[in-house]
DNA sequence: GTCTATATAGTGATAGAC
DNA sequence: GTCTATCACTATATAGAC
């Protein structure tokens, strides 16, 4: 439906398939920022293709639609994020550095600065709404659960599923965060963490046992499956 | 612009200030409904106002908008569960009960149903990305943030700042297991209550200290006035 | 794979009668 | 206060040319 402000075509890439991931990464793009500006329902299909500099026909190839195009997006934070997290943890060795690599790349994600947060949120809310979506998210968060639950078990001595707890309290910080700034510091979501590791494993004092790290968050990427 | 499917006015109660808070009733529940149902972007106010068996201009003239209609929707709903939660912090005794007492009422709301958490996540999102909203918002959560430090001093011994890790995790815990409902027990959610009451005040075993409660989480009632 | 064009429908908001 | 009627837009999704 967009007129036309460029040349009809352009061939500045060689190959078919490198145009096509060309136009996959732009559409990605541009979905990104105008999803996390605008909601999901607020951005029409039209303005994101417009953004990418390609067309609506475009978007319904790619992704058959804007639920595909959210999924994609988030399945491709999730993995992007795991890979980052699971390469910092082996290096971490305390659980307080452990937990600050968790928080801080949620709080301040490494792909495309706090936008996350917010898609996040909308996949969330659409989710709520749709059944097929709902389980294709509840299978994401499994894994996350999944992981954090394994990395858990390295560091300390307990072995209760703190996993929705730990991933819970990072969106819900995250959440806080987002509306005002100050409302914490790192010092004190470290330790809100640090409080729900120990408390979960119905354990007190703070477990700082240098076990095993670098666990693995990901597992979670197949979820493009669903829908 | 709906059409006509009814008695054209109905003079079924008496007075004009009974009919106006009966149209105001109506279409909060309406939109409580359907904002849950299908999010605010995706409800129209026309959708709103014809489950409410009125018509859009009721909507504008009551709330201005559907912004209007989102903040009181869930200005009350803060009314009302601090009320509850007040009240049933009285007789609560244990730390293990007041933090039940917490989660229970955000977990599973009195008013309407599990329909809270969905509005708040949409109220979040819209909030993200208008200025305004948000700082109606940021007002909203910092009540509620005092009235847990205010009550949490009084149950344990420490006085750190632990109401955004506390609303956070309630949030955040909600958020699991509005998707996966099996993803956490009462007692699981509750053990990281304690932790991060604990864990935020630097101390580990948990206080279980009999002091005045009944904390005030209100004084965030005169939040309509932004925006 | 991307384009234009279009059908089909729905949107928020207001004016003005009652 | 609530109604009808309506304006000026914008939406999704598809068909068919290139």
């Amino acid at each position: 439906m967009t007129k036309l402000d460029r040349a009809p075509y352009v061939f500045d890439v060689a190959t078919q398939g490198e145009r096509r991931a060309e136009t996959r990464r732009r559409l990605l793009t541009a979905a990104a920022e105008l999803f996390a500006e605008r909601g999901v329902d607020g951005a029409s299909i039209d303005a994101v293709a417009e953004r990418a500099e390609r067309t609506s026909g475009a978007v319904y190839d790619h992704f058959g639609g804007k639920d595909g195009l959210l999924f994609a997006l988030l399945d491709g934070w999730v993995d992007d994020v795991a890979t980052v997290i699971g390469a910092e943890l082996t290096t971490a060795t305390t659980l307080d550095e452990r937990l600050g690599v968790l928080w801080r790349n949620v709080s301040s994600p490494v792909a495309g600065d706090g936008r996350w947060i917010a898609l996040e949120h909308e996949l969330w809310s659409y989710a709520h709404r749709n059944p097929a979506a709902r389980e294709h998210l509840a299978r994401r968060y499994r894994g996350a659960w999944r992981g954090v639950d394994e990395a858990v078990g390295g560091w300390s001595d307990g072995d209760a599923e703190v996993g929705p707890a730990v991933i819970g309290l990072l969106f819900g910080l995250e959440m806080m965060r987002r509306v005002d700034p100050d409302a914490l510091t790192d010092e004190l979501a470290i330790g809100a963490l640090r409080g729900v590791v120990a408390g979960g494993t119905r354990r007190s004092g703070p477990a700082t046992s240098t076990a095993p790290a670098g666990a693995d968050l990901k597992g979670t990427t197949d979820a493009h499956a669903a829908l």
